[in-house]
RNA sequence: CCGCCCUUAGCUCAGACUGGUAGAGCAGUCGACUGUAGAUCGACUUGUCCCCCGUUCAAAUCGGGGAGGGCGGACCA
């Protein structure tokens, strides 16, 4: 694989990368460049989280060295989203979802390094760095940076600005190349990328994944099971969601159905080589079999291809993709019931 | 340390002055209409009224105490 062909793959399916220069540079110069992804574990994981872990395994196939960090404090830092003592609870189960999500991507989960945040964030160097970030950032510009990641509220904790210059931070601490996230992390990282040079440190470059729009067009959310497929939901459950999602005929925009479709099905069945199959009565045509998203999505804009047909396929195909990951949690109940004593407790 | 304000449905809040065991909007659920969903109609559900004590036939409402949250003041040798 040459340079150019490993910069497509580490920018395929992605939102934005900045920059496309730095990273051809970067894949060029660098022996092995770094790459991180922090998650704070908070609520439980949905399938939003799973289209962003799947591209690690772009990551890793392109020569990146790729990191996850399980950002505990983060967690509690974010307006107390999960309690302090909830934190190592927490911290496992999503190291168990990461890795199943990592494996079901067709990825090895070994070739992944996890760190947790307070493996480091405690420490005199990184706690010293910190205050002197603290010491020339104001208030309104780490508000900003952080306004689509951090829950906003009339009565904001300090936490949540601290929050923001930590995961700045973070990429510096982790000594990676790439900082790796959703485009809601934009912010953030653009903060990171002005802050770090002024610290001494190397300006990051970034790489965003496009959101998942929510199953009823609103955005998709941990705290809202509706609002989209998690990952311990099993079949029915996944039917029910898909059948209920708002999916307009012939329209693209907001169209949860479809996004899972693009972003997260067609990817994993490109992997086993296999095409997803529409099964459709036959007065209205009879089924049919898609071998990439970009046919199925011409059908269904040109009117060939009914919700109503595509959403049971949907469903059965997402079912299909998260299974491994699902058996992987039931199989740990105590994770979970420690995890969430009052869903699974 | 002092003073003032707030706490009612999942969310935002009304009701408190003039006690009679609670309402609106949004959300949600269910029908109708569409070969899905949404939109639109139609129907429906939801509550330790922050906690404790007291007054009263009767307290979300009045009195006292407490908890949590917000705002302001004071101290500044």
């Amino acid at each position: 694989m040459d340079t150019a062909e490993r910069a497509a793959l580490v920018a395929r399916h992605t939102e934005e990368v900045v920059t496309e220069d730095e990273l051809e540079t970067l894949l060029a110069e660098t022996a092995e460049p770094t790459a991180y992804i922090g998650y704070a574990p908070t609520g439980e994981m949905h399938i939003g989280h799973f289209t962003t872990i799947r591209k690690l395994a772009d990551f890793i196939d392109a020569g990146l060295d790729v990191t996850v960090l399980v950002a505990d404090l983060h967690a509690h830092l974010d307006d107390e989203k999960s309690p302090f003592e909830l934190l190592d609870a927490r911290s496992e189960y999503y190291r168990l979802a990461i890795e199943g999500m990592v494996a079901a991507a067709g990825a090895d989960p070994d070739a992944v390094s996890f760190t947790r945040g307070t493996d480091y964030q405690l420490e005199e160097p990184y706690t010293l760095q910190l205050y002197r970030l603290l010491a020339d950032t104001t208030i309104s510009r780490a508000q900003r940076a952080g306004s689509e990641v951090v829950r906003q509220s009339d009565n904001p904790k300090l936490g949540g600005l601290v929050y923001t210059l930590m995961q700045s931070l973070d990429v510096a601490a982790l000594d990676a190349d790439i900082a790796y996230g959703g485009i809601d992390q934009r912010g953030i990282y653009m903060l990171a990328r002005e802050e770090l040079p002024d610290h001494g440190f190397d300006k990051p470059l970034c790489v965003f994944a496009p959101l998942l729009s929510g199953l009823s067009g609103g955005k998709q959310s941990s705290s809202d099971r509706a609002s989209g497929v998690f990952l311990t939901d099993d079949a029915d459950t996944v039917a029910e969601k898909i059948d209920g999602a708002y999916c307009p005929a012939g329209e693209v925009a907001d169209n949860g159905v479809l996004e899972y479709l693009q972003r997260l099905v067609f990817p994993v069945l490109a992997v086993r080589d296999d095409p997803l199959v529409v099964e459709r009565p036959e007065e209205y045509g009879g089924d049919l079999s898609y071998d990439a998203y970009g046919e199925l999505e011409s059908d269904f804009v040109a009117g060939e291809l009914h919700p109503a047909d595509l959403k049971p396929a949907a469903a059965a195909a997402i079912d299909d993709v998260i299974a491994p990951v699902r058996e992987r949690l039931l199989d740990h109940p105590e994770v979970l019931a420690e995890a969430y004593p009052e869903t699974w407790g």
